[in-house]
DNA sequence: CGTTCAGTTGACCATGATCAAGAGTGGTGG
DNA sequence: CCACCACTCTTGATCATGGTCAACTGAACG
């Protein structure tokens, strides 16, 4: 079975056996241990390397002045955590540990070196990239026009997707570390009523969530519930439909992508 | 007067005339012009080209079903949009005309020669892209965490600001073409409040709104209102501060950035 | 076996939504 | 030039979603 990140790559780009040796290297890289409630990165911290997400969850999140917290965005297995060191000179959110975390530490100049000599990868980590800033946008959408219910749903089916590309789940539940506080904190409500929101989902079926763990029997039905549409995730398998309807009406179009130096 | 993309890239990198040369040549390729209220780009198109705002205002957006819309982000002279073409085979979010709009469409091919060619200019771009994540961060903060006041707040500073750096302020007023149903579209709130909310910025002299125009009296009173910290943003004049400390406590640190290929 | 932390429940409250109507403004065509 | 239309802004009355505060339960872990 593939390492997380080979996954998540191969998921947008097909990799030769060199890319794939290549991510192996890069996964056996130094590896931190981060206790759960620690911080990998702190905001305005200046990191030289690029973390590799290989085992736990973590979240970012920034803090306002007087306490209130939003997390951005959950990271798991097979994510990378700031590629934007190559550009951006500090950090502006900090990455915090949710359960017992394992990172492989990835020097700048490793990664340089991969990304002249594999094409395939550095194409593979953009795309990683973007779809993450897609991540945010419709994170965006979520806490501003949905509805506390559809705000849980939505994140539950979120979750789960991403979590099934890294073979993370087992078809109809995976592991869910967050508590209900740090569900609130991603959805802009408080744990007061997520509790009851998650009540809720549990009485109409739609989740069953005990012991840090997810199960969603029906997933059509909380996709339904959460106005949920993978589109935006940018999964190979979501875009099938789309791909083939675009090269049957574009007879001699896209060519295969022209990566752009950097 | 340099070009609005001039201005905004040696926010970051500082650029050689060359350089300038070749962005006065991307900001005149073939101009397109979009009336007020109609759409750039709608969400599935797959895009041939990098659109470059010339003049006017867009905006981002995603809708759901039923009709809600939420601005994921405003974009003005010299947003690039859509950069992920590249990378991305449909776009997952519409791009809509504020004001009558002029963009210059600029092909693959071209910003691939550029990039290759000039490499300052690669990484001013994909500077460019990551402030723009950065900003989709600070939107989820702001519509996750924030009082309607402070969203109102904050988004008029942010706009402020962004406008400032390509000399579309005069120091302490900008247009503002959004009307308060944009206003509430971007923030999660409904026009009518919005409409209140804007009444007591207005009351408590902290903004003048009137007339498509926005004037700021005292901006690090209405930075404080809206909990505003600048330091997402980016820019050179906002980093020089940590910067300075940054080079003093770190000697021997850090070289030129190593641009990543693509 | 006590301490801690997540989850749960209830009573009450407030921010912001909804609905509806009217006022101002600018553009268009008769 | 004026009448009309469309759009944005404004205001008031009422409502509901979700917040706040506080107490209690239960499981995990030393």
């Amino acid at each position: 079975m593939p390492n997380p990140l080979t996954r998540r790559l191969e998921e947008y780009t097909p990799l030769s056996n060199a890319d794939r040796a290549e991510l192996a290297q890069l996964t056996a890289q130094a590896t931190r241990i981060v206790e759960p409630r620690h911080d990998l990165i702190r905001e305005g911290d200046t990191p030289s390397v690029v973390y590799l997400i290989l085992k736990g969850w973590a979240c970012r999140y920034r803090t306002l002045k007087d306490g209130r917290r939003q997390i951005i965005d959950f990271a798991i297995p097979g994510d990378l955590c700031d590629l934007n060191i190559f550009i951006l000179d500090h950090v502006d959110h900090s990455i915090g540990a949710l359960t017992k975390l394992a990172v492989a530490q990835i020097e700048r100049d490793e990664l340089h070196r991969i990304a002249t000599s594999s094409p395939n990868i550095t194409t593979a980590l953009w795309w990683q990239e973007l779809v993450s800033k897609s991540i945010h946008r419709e994170w965006i959408v979520n806490v501003g026009q949905r509805s506390a219910l559809e705000r849980v749903a939505h994140l539950f089916c979120e979750i789960f997707l991403r979590l099934e590309t890294v073979g993370l789940s087992d078809g109809f539940s995976c592991d869910f570390p967050p508590t209900q506080q740090d569900i609130a904190d991603a959805t802009g409500l408080t744990a007061v009523h997520v509790n009851r929101t998650v009540q809720e989902l549990r009485r109409s079926g739609l989740v069953v969530l005990e012991g840090r763990r997810l199960t969603i029997p029906d997933l059509a039905a909380l996709q339904a519930a959460g106005m949920f549409n993978p589109a935006y995730l940018h999964h190979k398998r979501s875009d099938k439909h789309t791909d083939a309807m675009r090269r049957a009406s574009a007879p001699g179009a896209p060519a295969p992508i022209q990566p752009i130096a950097i």
